[in-house]
DNA sequence: TGTAGGATGCCCT
DNA sequence: GGGCATCCTACAC
């Protein structure tokens, strides 16, 4: 891990790539959230991509254009959180415009703002804080309210971290339903991370 | 207007 | 490994 982390926001630049290079891209890259009662950050070691039109496991699949999908019919970094069961997930929106592409974050290490994302999140031992899509949106404060936010603007923001050694690659989680799709290794996670959700 | 079903997490066997 | 909390969305009537 590089030790001069700047917390800056990266540019809109670096979210127009395809899809799977932005998922691979996004692994070590800082995100950090602001809120009233501080600020918290973590590194990106867990990520998904979500194919649009084509992936039967995708939101988007078919097209299909709603109040919540619409979002990822925009411009790529834009913020798209949505919410499954008693949680809420956050996903960083890719391609280009009318082409409903995503990346989920599944897990992150966490950076600054430890006893903040602790208080939010009562956890026996660290690595259980932030090691799931579901956690690090509660232990950071990611909310609905950040839906249609961009991922290079405050208060919701990604910046450059560091540099993983190793990326490994494998099929997604949680999509059993989703037909031959559920096989597509298009899950990527910083290898050895201690933070990858399993 | 009703209802089925999750890109999850947690607790129990 | 399985059940359930809990709630919004999508879609069927």
């Amino acid at each position: 891990m590089s030790d001069n982390i700047r917390m800056e926001p990266l540019d809109e630049e670096f979210f127009q790539k395809p899809t799977l290079e932005l998922a691979h891209a996004l692994l070590g890259c800082l995100l950090i959230k602001e809120t009233e009662e501080g600020t918290t950050s973590g590194f990106i070691v867990e990520t998904e991509a979500y194919m649009g039109p084509h992936d039967r496991a995708a939101h988007s699949f078919g097209n299909r254009r709603t109040k919540r999908t619409e979002i990822m019919f925009g411009k790529a970094g834009l913020v798209y959180t949505y919410v499954m069961h008693t949680h809420c997930l956050v996903n960083v929106v890719s391609a280009g415009i009318d082409e409903p592409e995503a990346v989920l974050i599944r897990a992150i290490e966490p950076y600054t703002g430890l006893d903040l994302m602790q208080h939010r999140r009562p956890v026996d031992q660290l690595k259980n804080l932030t090691n799931g899509p579901g956690k690090l949106t509660k232990a950071m404060g990611i909310t609905m309210k950040d839906y249609g936010r961009a991922f290079f603007e405050s208060p919701l923001y990604i910046a450059s971290g560091f540099k993983p050694e190793e990326i490994a690659q494998g099929p997604r989680i949680g999509i059993a339903g989703s037909g031959e799709a559920r096989d597509y290794p298009w899950r990527f996670w910083v290898k050895g991370n201690k933070f990858v959700s399993r």
